[in-house]
DNA sequence: CGCGCTTGCTTGGGAGCCAAAGCAATGGTT
DNA sequence: AACCATTGCTTTGGCTCCCAAGCAAGCGCG
């Protein structure tokens, strides 16, 4: 048995209230609920992906990629759509294409730019490691499907207030 | 303005439906908000701790000693309560150490545990970087009062569910 | 007693993210 | 046409997290 069966927010929660700084303590538990909450999530992901040889970082970008129209975009734009920045595409797509599953190939029209192309492996690879994800963490995330939209609604409306769309 | 005015959630959701995979499509854009909104919020926390020479993560380590009542823990303790990697521990408490804001002393019973231990110097700023986080991102996280509850219940809800507690 | 499993910490290596700096190509301005 | 700010990408370096391996100390069992 390793399960002290506390929950590590509420106690932090409990300490902040001891010392007086009722109000924050809100925000406080909530602040780690969310940190806590993002990497039990992320270790699920990064676990179903890893047989296809992808991180769930790099399985983003080559279903972004797999969902263009020609399976290209500039490094800069998946950046944008990502979230992400530049360096860490950069990296990504190191990776993508020494695995085979992405090319770079020069902009057409503006020489400073450079796509990142999915190849066919690429694609087989995005479609396998996406059913996967959505046979187990995406089917289930450990909520009812009435709480998971709520979740979704407080998530988008705390990303709206930080002015992320 | 690079505002695109797109909530990129709601458009992976889109992609999600366009694809068939309706059901898990939810549970994607749970997971994908998730993801951002921790990236945001840690963001903030970084940036108003980065003042007093602290990442968020040397930041709970510091703040943990603070609440006990000698002022020191087994590194191991802190790897528990934080719930992160031994090693990642030793790193922190070795950059603290090197800034003067904690010190190793030798475990008194038990020779193969290291304590680490706030130094004054550590107070101060554990107190400072505390007081200026309870002013800022804790004070307020962009929800009404009773949405962060609630985004706090949802998210312990995920956390019991897989296990944390 | 003594062998062996467990526990506690450190080290080394991989991967991700970000910031800052460097370089090349663009494109608007004068 | 010449200049210079901007844009696109890469590189380097710092920070975090994890894994795996190594080593020392504790503990339990025959």
């Amino acid at each position: 048995m390793k399960e002290p069966g506390l929950d590590l927010v509420a106690e932090a929660r409990r300490q902040w209230v001891a010392h007086g700084w009722t109000g924050p303590d809100r925000g406080m538990a909530a602040v780690v609920s969310l940190m806590r909450a993002q990497q039990i999530v992320l270790g699920r992901l990064e676990e179903v992906v890893r047989p296809y040889g992808l991180s769930y970082a790099r399985y983003e970008v080559l279903t972004l990629l797999s969902f263009t129209r020609r399976g290209e975009l500039p490094l800069s734009k998946i950046g944008d759509r990502l979230q992400v920045h530049p360096a860490s595409v950069t990296g990504a797509v190191d990776k993508l294409e020494q695995q085979g599953l992405v090319v770079r190939v020069p902009h057409p029209e503006d020489r400073r730019a450079v796509l990142a192309r999915i190849t066919d492996q690429g694609r087989r690879v995005a479609e396998q490691s996406t059913a996967a994800l959505n046979e187990g963490p995406f089917a289930d995330i450990g909520l009812a499907a009435d709480q998971a939209e709520r979740l979704l609604e407080l998530l988008a409306e705390l990303r709206r207030s930080a002015g992320d769309f």
